[in-house]
DNA sequence: GCCCTTA
DNA sequence: TAAGGGCAACGCCTT
DNA sequence: AAGGCG
């Protein structure tokens, strides 16, 4: 009877009753429920019942009935727990059977095990078949019993309902279990009675009492103390006053997720949030949300309201410190995004009529010039974070915020109030400037039609209806709000499908759909007319209609696509004859003719291909853009065809599997001297090299400089790191004294991370002179600079030599030759360089910086800060331009460096990079910064050194192996210096 | 946003 | 029933 | 390039 219950738990770690403990019935539990059975055949007819509250994974009630026949509970998992409500039907989850000693049980169920959490019983009582009792006596006399020739197991196996009289000591009355259709889901109802409490009808007496009772203390109030879970005695440790507030308040909101929002108004009411300090109300304050519904109404007790397309805001107006805070539905703090509706406050404050603070509910909403929201536009701005691009965007794209709603008031809470009052209040509190930033969003009574009919002609969003009696509800979708959407709808051919991922893996991603463009009708006939791709949609889909569709497609694959031209593709896309029809749901037209957000709704066999007109929309279109005008679409096109038999595979798949993307994509684009460079050729230049690399970088902290669409792309630097990465990725927080707080660095330690670098778009690796001693201790301010953290001691000096820039010559055609002459040049003050070095017995070695400059390194041991090594490599460079008077310069001014070799020993810095040895260079030819006997230095171009022939070039010598373990000391060479020939 | 799974 | 997870679209900004 | 947002 018990095997599954037995089979799903470990009695040796769980208290649970292990259900061995024979099978008779004992008096105790009989007890506890007071009931006073004085004959053996009595007490055989009472069954019992018991909620038990379990806070597992989700917090939700277990329902057991006892089965005298079977001697077990029958169990459900109701994860709302009962409703009084006789309208509000609750899912009940039939689980295994459990034993009689259940009925009883609390405890904790440890971590890892079965129903892991705490059991706490909620409710207990006795429970009498319906079917037994005269419907007259119902409720009233209870009669505790039932006859012993029927049993609940039986009725359940036998009809799939049951109906039963509870007798608890918090649920009392006549309830139904309703098995569904899907298996083990049963719905508990309760019927109409004097124990009902229907919360929606309008007069009812007892609006206070609550149709749930969730959070009445437990029956067993002594056993319930000893039960504590992981999250209480957490909160409990900490007894400032704030965290009590917080802890009243989660504890309710624990519950009240549960909750219908009926008792949720109720537990606000009595939790602390009415005398919470206001920034603490704010801060915790969530928007109402709404649930979706399908078509307006007209009701007098609703009012509706415009749905502005744009971004919920909360703002906190506080008139003693004159400010305002803007936070978003996710709570971030999006106040220094919209400088101008801080201003907007600033002056309302004299205005307005209230004393301390408000608290307000609204969207933020950018309009156009004719005063309807953009969102596009919006979306320019919404994520912007540097201040001047917010400071120049606040001018040319000033928003406006739509108050809607009123939560908070000089003190008072006001969400409990119905919905119109609070409206009232609001309306009193600010004289709103017609054109201000400031607005009121406005509402309608009633005429629900009237106005979505409306806002249908006005092409905007949607409205929504608002329950004029409703309460606030914080961050619960309530029925008391609705959202009615103007959707769009679309007739569309599919002509192609994209692969799915994941679950989806055997059917398709997503649909590219495509449209007749009635507007180009002049370029095409009526046999022939021109088909536009409007879009992909990739939602809707339920399992069925996904693998139907699916089935369709596969017999219609072509192998190119049916419409000429497609403006993108977002991945590897299998082309379909343009015959079968859908149709979807969208919001809006994008910019590009492209359909915003489209839903899947049905296919329409009754539909031809020819019938897909595309309606006439009130946007203005805007034509798409030529083949010709948009390289990179283009690129994307060709890339994802060309995909099909690239060598992507060969690189991702057989060499060590990581991922690449793109491996196609033109990073150098082609030039006289050689053809275009890929993404996959500079993965596999750095897959052969990264011997030879890893241990210049290994333990260094990373600059990262990243060219994700190829040289001639944007570029952007890159140091802390703050999304996630691959296990293998290992960073160090270092900290920075200019942000006063921890940067993330990437460190590149093996191979995978190499690659992963690498597939990111990072060209050329820039490391630190120094490495981390312990990866622990450089985010702490006190050791950062001392040895704990390593970082401030590098291994070696460098001297960065860059040819001098003829700005007024910038003519690309002299370029090669131009670049060798400089580069000479640079390369007869390294020798001038090298002579010192030799004068001082100093082991130096050279690179080329891949470009036409030098980089010289002398290691040595990591004793001296950077702020020693600069040092030194000043007096070096003062040495250096004694010898070679007018050669070169140290100043940063492109002036002063003309016709000069510049000489940079600023780089021996904290934080500093150089491009490491055997980058690649992001310039053209693909050149590579390569080590260099210093006898070979001016034998060479460094033009000669790419990313085809370094490989081979280098596979057999290196010539900077011993620079790594060459640790000179810098005591010995400064002796030296006093007695140095100049 | 939608579907599916989970309890 | 309803919350959470997984999978999609598009355009945008960020690093 | 990839993540995150609405």
């Amino acid at each position: 009877m018990l095997e599954e219950y037995k089979g799903k738990r470990n009695f040796k770690i769980s208290p649970e009753p292990s259900g061995d403990n024979g099978s008779e019935r004992k008096n105790e539990y009989i007890d506890k429920i007071n009931l006073n059975p004085t004959t053996h055949d009595e007490l055989a007819t009472i069954h019992r019942f018991v909620f038990q509250k379990h806070k597992a994974t989700h917090l939700h009630f277990d329902f057991r009935l006892e089965s005298v026949k079977n001697n077990v509970l029958l169990s459900w998992a109701i994860p709302k727990g009962p409703s009084l409500d006789p309208s509000v039907k609750r899912l009940a989850i039939r689980t295994e059977d459990h034993p009689i000693d259940y009925l009883t049980f609390e405890g904790i169920i440890p971590k890892g095990n079965y129903g892991a959490g705490s059991v706490t019983v909620w409710d207990i009582g006795t429970f009498s078949l319906e079917s037994e009792i005269d419907a007259k006596s119902s409720g009233k006399k209870p009669p505790h019993t039932t006859s012993l020739s029927e049993d609940i197991s039986d009725i359940i196996h036998k009809k799939g309902k049951v109906t039963f009289n509870l007798y608890g000591q918090k649920i009392k009355g006549k309830f139904s279990l309703v098995k569904t259709r899907t298996s083990n889901q049963w719905l508990l109802i309760k019927h109409k009675d004097k124990y009902a409490i229907e919360v929606a009808s309008k007069d009812n007496k007892n609006k206070n009492q609550k149709a749930e009772s969730h959070n009445k203390p437990d029956l067993t109030e002594t056993t319930h103390t000893n039960i504590v879970d992981d999250h209480t005695t957490k909160i409990q440790k900490n007894n400032c006053k704030v965290k009590e507030i917080a802890k009243e308040h989660y504890q309710t909101a624990e519950c009240g997720c549960q909750l219908d929002e009926t008792q949720k108004d109720i537990t606000a009411n009595n939790s602390s949030l009415n005398h919470l300090p206001k920034l603490i109300f704010f801060e915790r304050v969530k928007p109402m949300l709404s649930c979706a519904a399908d078509t307006a109404f007209n009701n007098r007790d609703w009012v509706f309201e415009i749905k502005w397309d744009g971004i919920r805001a909360i703002t906190l107006v506080d008139k003693l410190t004159q400010t305002c805070k803007i936070k978003s539905r996710s709570g971030e703090d999006i106040t220094y995004r919209y400088p101008e509706l801080e201003n907007a406050f600033k002056n309302a404050f004299m205005k307005n009529n209230f004393r301390d603070f408000v608290v307000l509910d609204g969207e933020i909403v950018l309009l156009d010039s004719k005063g309807y929201p953009n969102f596009q536009k919006h979306q320019k701005r919404m994520n912007v974070t540097s201040d001047r691009n917010i400071q120049y965007l606040s001018k040319i794209y000033p928003v406006v915020l739509y108050i809607f709603d009123i939560l908070y008031l000089d003190g008072q809470n006001l969400t409990s109030y119905p919905f119109i009052q609070r409206r009232k209040i609001l309306s009193h509190l600010f004289t709103t400037e017609k054109n201000g930033l400031i607005r009121i969003s406005d509402f309608v009574e009633e005429a629900g039609l009237n106005v979505f009919e409306t806002i249908q002609k006005m092409n905007l969003e949607g409205v929504i209806a608002k329950l004029k009696s409703s309460q606030y509800v914080e961050g619960i979708r309530s029925k008391s709000w609705l959202k009615i959407k103007n959707v769009k709808t679309q007739d569309c051919i599919i002509i192609g499908y994209t692969k799915g991922e994941g679950n989806r893996k055997n059917y398709f991603g997503s649909l590219l759909l495509a449209a007749i463009d009635k507007s180009s009708q002049n370029t095409t006939t009526i046999n022939n007319p021109k088909l536009i791709f409007i879009g992909h949609t990739g939602s809707g889909f339920s399992c069925g209609v996904l693998s139907d569709i699916y089935e369709i497609l596969r017999d219609l694959v072509v192998s190119s696509s049916p419409i000429d031209y497609v403006p993108y593709l977002n991945r590897h896309t299998i082309w379909v004859k343009p015959k079968v029809v859908i149709e979807v749901k969208f919001t809006d037209w994008t910019n590009n003719k492209i359909m915003r957000a489209p839903i899947f709704q049905r296919i329409r066999t009754d539909k031809s291909p020819s019938e897909c007109t595309i309606e006439n929309t009130i946007d203005t279109i805007i034509p798409i853009v030529k083949i010709n005008e948009r390289s990179r679409e283009n690129d994307l096109t060709s890339n994802i065809f060309k995909n099909n038999n690239s060598k992507m595979n060969e690189i991702s798949g057989s060499k060590d599997g990581l991922p690449v993307s793109n491996v196609e994509k033109e990073f150098w684009p082609q030039t006289k001297s050689h053809s275009s460079v890929t993404k996959g050729d500079l993965i596999e230049y750095y897959s052969k090299m990264y011997t030879h690399l890893l241990p210049f970088i290994i333990d260094r902290p990373l600059s990262l400089s990243r060219y994700p669409n190829g040289i001639t792309g944007d570029a952007f630097y890159q140091k802390d790191w703050k999304t996630k990465r691959p296990g293998f990725v290992k960073t160090v927080k270092v900290y920075s004294e200019s942000n006063n707080s921890a940067i993330n660095y990437i460190v590149c330690n093996n191979q995978q991370t190499l690659r992963w670098l690498i597939n990111l778009g990072c060209i050329e690796i820039h490391p630190w002179n120094s490495r981390v001693f312990d990866y622990d201790q450089c985010d702490n301010v006190n050791n950062v600079e001392n040895d704990k953290c390593g970082l401030n001691y590098p291994d070696f000096i460098i001297f960065d030599l860059d040819p001098y820039i003829n700005i007024d010559t910038q003519d690309e055609s002299k370029e090669p030759l131009y670049n060798l002459e400089s580069f000479k040049a640079t390369v007869e003050i390294a020798y001038s360089l090298k002579r010192i070095f030799e004068d001082l017995k100093i082991k130096s070695f050279v690179k080329t910086s891949g470009k036409t400059g030098l980089h010289i390194f002398v290691p040595i041991v990591n004793y001296y800060t950077y702020d020693q090594t600069r040092q030194f490599a000043k007096v070096i460079s003062q040495i250096l331009n004694q010898r070679v008077p007018n050669k070169i310069t140290t100043n940063w001014k492109t002036s002063d460096r003309k016709g000069k070799i510049f000489f940079d020993y600023n780089q021996n810095s904290f934080g500093k990079t150089l491009a490491s040895v055997f980058s690649v260079r992001p310039v053209e030819g693909a050149t590579v910064s390569v080590p260099l006997e210093w006898e070979k230095l001016d034998e060479i171009n460094p033009q000669e050194f790419t990313l085809f022939n370094v490989p081979d070039v280098y596979r057999r010598s290196n010539p900077w192996v011993g620079l790594l373990s060459s640790k000179q000391n810098l005591e010995e060479i400064l002796g030296r210096i006093s007695s140095l020939d100049i």
